[in-house]
DNA sequence: CTGAAAGCGCTTACAG
DNA sequence: CTGAAAGCGCTTACAG
């Protein structure tokens, strides 16, 4: 009729018990073919959908998530930690509640130890990996132990895990040259690139990107090599002075990695006339205050509360057999100027 | 000891029934005022916090939202129906589900009568709104029958409706501005604007600050009197035609408003060189095509998939008393080009 | 003003 | 292989 069919709709119609339906819809053993097909078309008839709400309730069972992060201060991280924090009042109405563990990411033997650490008992983990055989080894072991996890922000693509959950960063350097190339208004000259490390997937891949738009669309343009700043801000400082020093062609500047604080304190530091056009990553402070100051033109952003968010979701339809949105979980590149700053 | 404190922990520990604690809880009338103490006690001592899966079941209600939409073939209208589609599941294992009409929102007297004909059973309503007079009376009325009310993308600002869902449009038009401004590489002339309507607020408040960051930062160009293309296609083809045609010096054009389909169409049929930079709003089919191809260098957005499911959690939390996370309820102003175009 | 009891839609031992 | 019964954490009549 009108009101939605129950589990005891469903018994009645197959002329079995409640348990025996309950064993059918989760899949445990012990019940006939020839039972487990009545109840299967009793549930098609009345086009049952079991109420995942009830089922949490009878279950008692409260799961628990743990979330990797990279030890230090960076502001994006710090930002992603306390977005993890903000969710805590809504994981605990769904009974569930997360963890946020620190381990030194830069480098895989202590991340992969890290991983290894994390308590088997979880009911999943949200892991920033690093694409290394090790890490990978580690995230492949934590899942053959039964936990579900999801990358986050940096991926280990051969892993066993679920799914990655972050931006596409090849596109989003393709967007950072570009941009560079169009805002950069027809000048000709060098462009330099910073980048946390050369050894980090992500940063690697927008690189590339960018690489690839500037040379395919903008040859007036000449990138210069790549420099590390291992995304320390005074490194990062230091070498965006050299940068405009060594090169008085310099047209613009993409920090495709982290120290904005540096890199923005360099550029402030110049004549207004002869800024290189600046494009960074992320949307912290710092970053906020160059665009609104006219030191940076443009920063690209992926979003870390949706990031964490979205982490939570699919930890949480995976330990209690829900689905998901799929359109809700697609990470965007955000593409952010002084006018479309967040209020 | 580890586990939560349930309702009865709270009774047991007050001395009072459960009836009594959720009397409190719920602010139901007839508790005596040193009982209603002692059980607030209680639940501070415990750091009880009621468990709201558990309280829906009970309640066994289900709750029923309506987004009322405009008629048309509006594709990013379309796109926002489906999404709203696309929640349903999400919706129903929520007790809750969504219904979709549709009324000319062009015309206020129109618009008005089908909010006044919105069943004031309803537990919440999403409004595509406008801002006039009768309109506004019309929501007024239907709060003040109770039923909490959202708008969705276009705001009824005096109203009585409890929040707004979409961009800062003012914003939204100064991103389009500054975006005009160095995509068009230094170059004098002039530059188009298209609007839906000059009587929408949202198409106004676009123009608003598209001409005040074109004016402030980029005195080389020179704004052309707006024109309307009421959304129609044929209407914004003809029109962009018309602009081509009438000012040699074109540099620029930006669609505020609808009718992509008759813009793109215009700006591919001329030659690549000449093009003026275009600037337009809303993902949708043709939209996209248009960054691909270049006739379009930048598309400003807002996420029709995230405004819906936000208007559902907004409603959802006003019913059933639970709450709602503020940072993933700000809808951003999404600025894509070629690049960063979701996959 | 207060409480005992039934029930929401499931799951979980336990008995057979 | 199957079912009866208790229970998850609340709310809701109903009785007093």
């Amino acid at each position: 009729m009108g009101s939605v069919p129950t589990l005891s709709d469903v018994a009645r119609k197959a002329g079995v018990s409640l348990a025996t339906v309950d064993r059918v819809i989760n899949g445990r053993p012990n019940v006939k073919a020839r039972t487990t097909e009545r109840v299967r078309a009793a549930m098609a008839e009345l086009d049952y959908r079991p109420d995942p709400l009830a089922a949490g309730l009878a279950r008692r069972k409260r799961y628990r998530f743990v979330y990797l992060l990279p030890v230090g201060t960076n502001a994006f991280m710090m930002d992603l930690a306390n977005q993890i924090g903000g969710m805590s009042n809504w994981l605990s109405s769904n009974r569930a509640s997360a963890e946020t563990v620190f381990a030194d990411v830069f480098e895989p033997g202590t991340l992969a130890r890290a991983i290894d650490e994390i308590d088997r008992a979880v009911d999943g983990a949200a892991i920033i990996a690093l694409d290394h055989p090790e890490v990978r080894a580690a995230v492949d072991r934590l899942v053959g132990d039964g936990v579900p996890v999801v990358t986050l922000i940096s991926d280990a693509p051969a892993s066993r895990r679920s799914r990655f959950i972050g931006i596409d960063n090849p596109s989003a350097g393709r967007s950072a040259g570009a941009l560079m190339g169009r805002f950069s208004g027809g000048r000709t000259g060098s462009v330099a690139v910073l980048v946390g490390s050369l050894s980090l997937r992500d940063h690697v891949d927008r690189c590339f990107g960018f690489s690839q738009a500037i040379e395919r669309e903008f040859p007036r343009l000449k990138i210069l090599p790549v420099r590390e700043t291992r995304d320390d801000r005074s490194l990062a400082q230091r070498e965006t002075v050299e940068l405009l020093q060594a090169n008085d062609d310099l047209v613009g500047l993409y920090n495709a990695g982290g120290g904005n604080v540096g890199v923005a304190k360099a550029i402030c530091a110049i004549n207004g006339h002869n800024r290189p056009v600046v494009i960074a990553h992320e949307l912290t402070p710092r970053s906020i205050e160059a665009l609104k100051d006219g030191s940076y033109d443009a920063v690209l952003a992926q979003n870390p509360g949706h990031e964490a968010r979205s982490a939570a979701r699919i930890l949480l339809a995976s330990a209690n057999g829900t689905s998901v949105i799929e359109e809700q979980e697609r990470i965007r590149i955000d593409i952010f100027i002084r006018e479309n700053l967040p209020a």
